[in-house]
DNA sequence: GTCTATAAACCGATAGAC
DNA sequence: GTCTATCGGTTTATAGAC
């Protein structure tokens, strides 16, 4: 009954969850699959090679944040903030994953992209052509944003954005 | 002339360069040979182990943390803050290689005393026992100013520091 | 100190039976 | 959809000659 293949998002919840825990590099498609309890093979069925099955997982984040930097004008820097910190915070996991194995995004060709979105998110908050004082505290910013949606993750949601979306505010003024 | 054996020195500047450029993981030991003109096992008569050639390049950077964190009275932020940007700027290279490859620490079982590090550098600046907030504005400050080092590091070194400390002082006030 | 040769394990991926 | 069996490649690491 409209589950045609509940093993495909099977396959993707075990092998996020080891991602998450030892990163992508160090995590094998046999510990996916003795996870499940079926065989190597078997994922091959589901999906066409390892970086396929990695794409996949990453995939809904990287079209959100494409999205959230196209379409969007200049605003002011809270509002551009709270709805970043929203974003991350809402594909936390998925952001750690590529928080703690850049290199292997580096081989799946996805380092243009975010560097892409560095320089566009900054360019919304500061306009074209910042200085580079103000580039260094928009680093400040979203950097330390960031890390706090991975070091609270534990904490109530609107406690650490509020607090982190302030600090970083002050930051940016400073 | 007191260099009895500056091959080790030549692998393991070999070594971080690699590990730079493409991750702890990406990098096989043939690869550091073949760049040195030697052969593989003749990197097994320097290093015990893979993992003991890593250990010895993350080692003075470990062990100056680790002394930053312990021999040190609480003072002002704002000295706290320069004296940790001088440390990690210093040694941005390994710094910058242990952000790319955290998944290979966690192999490496250093994963506890870089949290143990984070929460002794907030007792530092925040007291013991601090409240939810202080800790997430001290993680804007502290994660702010390290990816500044990161992102930042083309950059003349006095313009970034003081620049970041500002906006990391800022953020642990708002 | 460095070499050749090789062991032993693991990896991603494919073939083909059921 | 899942299995067994296996291929081809890579890795860390060791043995032993020089």
């Amino acid at each position: 009954m409209a589950r045609p293949s509940d093993t495909k998002t099977r396959i993707q919840a075990a092998a996020r969850e080891l991602f998450l825990a030892q990163g992508v590099r160090n995590t094998s498609l046999k510990q996916i699959s003795d996870r499940l309890g079926i065989t190597k093979p078997a994922l091959y069925y589901h999906f066409a090679s390892r970086d396929d099955l990695v794409r996949s997982i990453l995939q809904p984040f990287m079209d959100e944040l494409e999205a959230f930097v196209a379409g969007r004008e200049p605003t002011d820097a809270r509002r551009l903030l709270d709805d970043y910190f929203d974003l991350v915070w809402r594909h936390r996991e998925v952001f750690m994953i590529i928080l703690n194995d850049p290199a292997t995004l580096a081989a799946l060709d996805l380092v243009d992209r975010i560097w892409e979105w560095r320089r566009r998110l900054a360019a919304l908050l500061l306009g074209p052509d910042p200085s580079a004082a103000a580039r260094i505290r928009a680093t400040v910013a979203f950097g330390g944003m960031s890390d706090c949606v991975v070091e609270h993750r534990a904490l109530p949601f609107e406690e650490v954005k509020s607090v982190a979306v302030g600090a970083a505010l002050a930051a940016l003024a400073a």
